[in-house]
DNA sequence: ATTTATTTTTAGATATAGCTAAATTTATTT
DNA sequence: AAATAAATTTAGCTATATCTAAAAATAAAT
């Protein structure tokens, strides 16, 4: 059994992980938790001696099998309430992860489980992530960033990196949604920004938000 | 903001006040709450410090108004969870209190204000305990104890004070519910116990049952 | 009204999880 | 290949919430 902060420092170096595809820096764990990097060694050392992950000194983290699986768990839970939040109690998908951060740790794989079926085992979150079954299997789907298409090229909105509410409310505001479909008109070299067309509108976006679009072709 | 700790301590010395109406003691605390009297004497004067409880030594604590709000909240959550889990996810009642416990720390009025209207509403939990609304006021229906029926009384059963697994699968075997009609058939003054008549089947129970069913004539 | 028993509090420890500041290791420049 | 910069770890402190054991206050019994 992990404690809360325990299960924090597993999502955490989960999702770093899943972005960066290999050892997890103290540092970069320090900076998306929001705490100091003295903090987060002492905490890796101690998930290491729990057989969590494997930690090299000055080198960084990587989660063991049993890491991982207690990591999906959380990230499973996560993805279930805000299904729940969003469809059932009809909140916007940029108010539910915060909400869903304190529900992803209530401990009842029955419960788990039986939510999954309530909300009849959905697939994708409202942020367009895929949901971990209770295998803990995730169905990965082919997708990449908008800010490595070309000119000319389209496909449709399937996920968002950012979850922040600027970063959703931003999207909103021009009626980008997962499902949209975008088309590339053009890009700048120079600072990655882009025109895209969604519907009939055409918007002008930075490198930024590019870069926390998912697209699938 | 209050920790869960202290959450924790607000609910336990509400319900302790509930039964007994007068100041709690440091040793009804620390009994409740599987915990020893000295944790419950630092805690019990680090809220009185916060102003949620008044605190004489060696007599007791009483919550303030502003602690009695909070335990309200905690409890208006702690219910309406318990609804959602047997209503919505089909669990019995005797599996929701352990899920509940954790349910009832998750902070956001609005989630707690939705849920409350993705119910309907809900009078009363499913162990027949009412649900505060959202200003805090409890619908408090006139009730009393089986035991405390005389022999040819009879009423419905519309609550259950205990609510272990071990006493609603008590009940459960013998198709005991809320709102099940209860006749008292026969009393013996010498230990309390009864003979009860429910649906066509008579049950033999002991005072220790009579004195956790709550009945409305 | 003492004595005895019970309850409650205080004092001193422990574990978790965070911090700052200093020391150390690794990476990057010159 | 040194020197400098950046990242990481260690050492020592702090706050929360718990505990045990001893001291003090209150309640009960003789």
């Amino acid at each position: 059994m992990n404690t809360l902060a325990e299960e924090n420092y597993l999502k955490t170096i989960f999702h770093l992980e899943q972005e960066y595809g290999k050892e997890v820096s103290t540092n970069a764990i320090a900076e998306t938790m929001q705490t100091k990097a003295s903090s987060v060694t002492d905490m890796v050392q101690k998930l290491a001696d729990k057989g969590l992950l494997s930690y090299r000194k000055y080198k960084g983290a990587r989660l063991s099998e049993e890491g991982t699986m207690a990591a999906i768990k959380i990230v499973r839970k996560h993805r279930l309430w805000e299904v729940f939040l969003v469809e059932k109690l009809n909140f916007h998908w940029d108010e539910v992860h915060h909400i869903a951060e304190q529900l992803e740790h209530v401990r009842s794989e029955e419960l788990t489980n039986r939510l999954d079926k309530f909300l009849d085992f959905p697939d994708y979150d409202p942020h367009g992530d895929p949901i971990p079954d209770k295998n803990g299997n995730i169905k990965s789907a082919e997708k990449r960033l908008l800010s490595e298409l070309d000119k000319g090229n389209n496909g449709i909105l399937v996920g968002v990196r950012e979850t922040s509410k600027e970063f959703l409310q931003f999207l909103d505001k021009r009626s980008i949604a997962i499902g949209s479909k975008i088309k590339v008109l053009g890009r700048e070299f120079f600072d990655g920004s882009m025109v895209i067309q969604v519907k009939k509108e055409q918007f002008f976006i930075s490198k930024k938000i590019a870069e926390n679009l998912y697209i699938q072709i």
